[in-house]
DNA sequence: AAACGGATTGGCT
DNA sequence: GCCAATCCGTTTC
C-alpha cells in the first residue's frame, strides 16, 4: 500500500508527476494522522529547468535536499510565509521535484478542519500548495524526511485517472522561467473542486 | 551582517 | 476577479 522507495526512482519527472493523481499523501504529526488525495500537481526537472531552484546545477543549502536520491521530501518557505511540499525523484544528483498543489481530504478530515479553521466541505482548505501543506501538518521539519517512514507517506489506494480525466496547463507562478514558462507540466484532476486555480483548461 | 525576493494566499470590491 | 500583504529563510557581501 504505501510506495515503495524504488517508486520514486523514475527518471521520468513528468510521467511520476502525472501517476502522483489518485495517490493518497499521509502524514502523522504527534499521532494525527491525515491524509488526502493528490488530485494537482507540477514536475520540475531539475538542472536544465529555469523555473526549479537547482537551475543551472544550483547546489546550496536549501536545493541540496533536491540533489539526493528520490523518495524523501523537499519543503520550503515560499514569500516568508507558505510552506510547500515537493516529492524528489530520480537518482542522486538528479534534481527532480514534484510540486503536489492540491490535495481532496479523505483521513482525518477533523484534524485538516482544526489546521485551517474551515470545514473540508470548503475546497479552500486544502486548495493551492500552501494550504494543502498546512492542513497535512507540513512544515519545514519535514523537509529530507523520507518518504517510505512514518511521518510522511504515499500510498497507492487503487485509484486512477484515465488521461482523458486529467488536465494538463502550464505551470503556475514561473512567469521568471523565460521558456519554461508555458511548458505543460501542471496536471489535475478535472472538476475536482479541490484544485487551485486557475482550474480551467 | 544585511539585503533580497518569492512553486502564494485570502481579503476585498 | 483583482491586488496587495508579508516576512523570514536564503543568499550574498
Amino acid at each position: 500500500m504505501k510506495l515503495p522507495e524504488e517508486y520514486y526512482l523514475s527518471e521520468d519527472v513528468v510521467k511520476l508527476a502525472k501517476d502522483l493523481l489518485g495517490k493518497v499523501l499521509f502524514t502523522n504529526v504527534n499521532g494525527n494522522i491525515s491524509g488526502g488525495t493528490i488530485v494537482e500537481t507540477e514536475a520540475y526537472f531539475g538542472i536544465k529547468d529555469k523555473a526549479s531552484h537547482a537551475y543551472g546545477g544550483r547546489r546550496t543549502n536549501r536545493t541540496e535536499t533536491m540533489y539526493a536520491k528520490g523518495g524523501i521530501a523537499y519543503v520550503y518557505l515560499c514569500y516568508g510565509v507558505h510552506n510547500l511540499f515537493n516529492v524528489v525523484s530520480a537518482t542522486i544528483n538528479d534534481p527532480h521535484a514534484i510540486l503536489i498543489r492540491a490535495i481532496e481530504p479523505l483521513i482525518g478530515k477533523e484534524i485538516m478542519e482544526d489546521r485551517r479553521n474551515m470545514p473540508y466541505t470548503k475546497a479552500a482548505i486544502s486548495s493551492g500548495p500552501g494550504s494543502a501543506a498546512k492542513a497535512l501538518g507540513i512544515d519545514r521539519s519535514f523537509n529530507a524526511k523520507y518518504l517510505t517512514g512514518d511521518d510522511v507517506w504515499i500510498e497507492d489506494h487503487q485509484i486512477t485517472f484515465h488521461d482523458e480525466e486529467i488536465a494538463t496547463t502550464p505551470r503556475v507562478g514561473i512567469a521568471y522561467a523565460e521558456e519554461h514558462a508555458l511548458l505543460p507540466l501542471r496536471f489535475f484532476v478535472k472538476d475536482n473542486k479541490y484544485v487551485s486555480k486557475p482550474n480551467k483548461i
